[in-house]
DNA sequence: TGCAACTAACTGACCGGTCAGTTATTAAAT
DNA sequence: ATTTAATAACTGACCGGTCAGTTAGTTGCA
């Protein structure tokens, strides 16, 4: 009987443990965080925890270091996929992706996390970097060459478009997740995906022809 | 003589406090950042700095007020100046403003602390939101609007262009002082203000015409 | 000019609470 | 019976905030 029986170490235990982590660690801070309270979301006393991670700073580097590797490797694969077919929509795509996920405070909590938190951790920060900032710098820069070869992309700069891409993206997120502030008419994310795809692709100027 | 002569409550003291406080939230966090340590850097012992604060949120207030206050004014006076006679100069003057700002430590070290820590403070939040984000999208707007009137510009979403020129500043800036990440070709904030506003006004894809 | 009497500015030891991490103990499952 | 999972109670360091006391500078008075 009893739901309340003490479970028998289950594999899933880390997991639950990180998920309560990191809820905490983005509400709180992770100076700020308290370890009873992590426990206590995970269904569990405090010295549990530590039955499975050995300090706070290990949960956090858990964390970044799951967060990093799903990054990572959809970078990744938008590398290997590559999409050398369409550029355009290949970053349509990779538009939609971003916004869609930012937007989810679920997936975009462990990135708002490592944003606020890597400079207070040097080696934290390298990690991201090395694993998932230069990946994606690659991917974007694979992204427009093949546009500029196929002749739908002019020349650009690959840092700058990383930028332009990634951050009204992150721009978006830190508005709406620090301060509640949302657009007023494009209320679906693929509206402003929709959106800044065009921007980006059109530019602000109207076409001189016609 | 000597310099080493006791000031004798100079009106400079809460600014000098505030400067130190800054600096050690930006590094620290604002949870992990010690009063001593702030007291230290400001040359006064931790009780002094109590005579002039009543408690460690009450400077982070005082340093969230006053870079609202001055970003504030700053959107405002773009707002009233306008410059309706030529949008595309005073888009190219806002956006090499801001990623100048942002380049510069010390100036985008206040919003920087606002962005992280401003989600654990809701009426800081909102505060902000009111004074600083809506004056921005008022700013940003009406820059749209001139542009469109003139006939230099397409009609777009304030809110999206105020992503797609905020966003690109403040990821550039959260690369650089998150990671370390700096663009590899263009080193001068100037190129990159400049790449920007191109990227920006022409869009990524080729002029059809010609 | 010199010398108390006074006060503003500041110091640093201290108190009390909080919290990361530890340990002694208990309960279940085999 | 033994081992594993988990807890509750505990420890010790740390830090925000306080306050009794000190020092630097000022004022009034001779």
């Amino acid at each position: 009987m009893s739901t309340k029986t003490r479970r028998r170490r289950p594999e899933a235990r880390p997991d639950e443990i990180l998920d309560a982590a990191l809820s905490v660690f983005v509400e709180q801070g992770f100076t700020a965080a308290r370890v009873e309270d992590i426990a206590k979301r995970a269904g569990l006393s405090k010295g549990a925890v530590y039955l499975y991670f050995p300090s706070k700073e290990a949960m956090l580097k858990a964390l970044v270091e799951q967060s990093a590797g799903a990054l990572a490797t959809a970078a990744e694969r938008l590398v290997s996929v590559g999409a050398p077919r369409d550029p355009e929509a290949a970053l349509r795509g990779v538009i939609f992706m971003m916004i869609t996920a930012m937007t989810d405070p679920d997936i975009s909590a462990a990135p708002r996390l490592v944003l606020t938190e890597a400079h207070r951790f040097p080696d934290i920060a390298a990690h991201y970097r090395d694993r998932v900032l230069e990946t994606a710098r690659r991917a974007i820069a694979t992204l427009a060459a093949d546009g500029v070869k196929a002749g739908i992309f002019r020349p650009v700069d690959a840092d700058m478009l990383m930028r332009c891409i990634g951050g009204p993206c992150l721009g978006h997120m830190m508005l709406a997740s620090a301060f509640d502030f949302h657009p007023q008419d494009l209320k679906e994310p693929v509206d402003v995906a929709d959106a800044l795809s065009d921007l980006l692709l059109h530019g602000l100027k109207p076409r001189e022809d016609a």
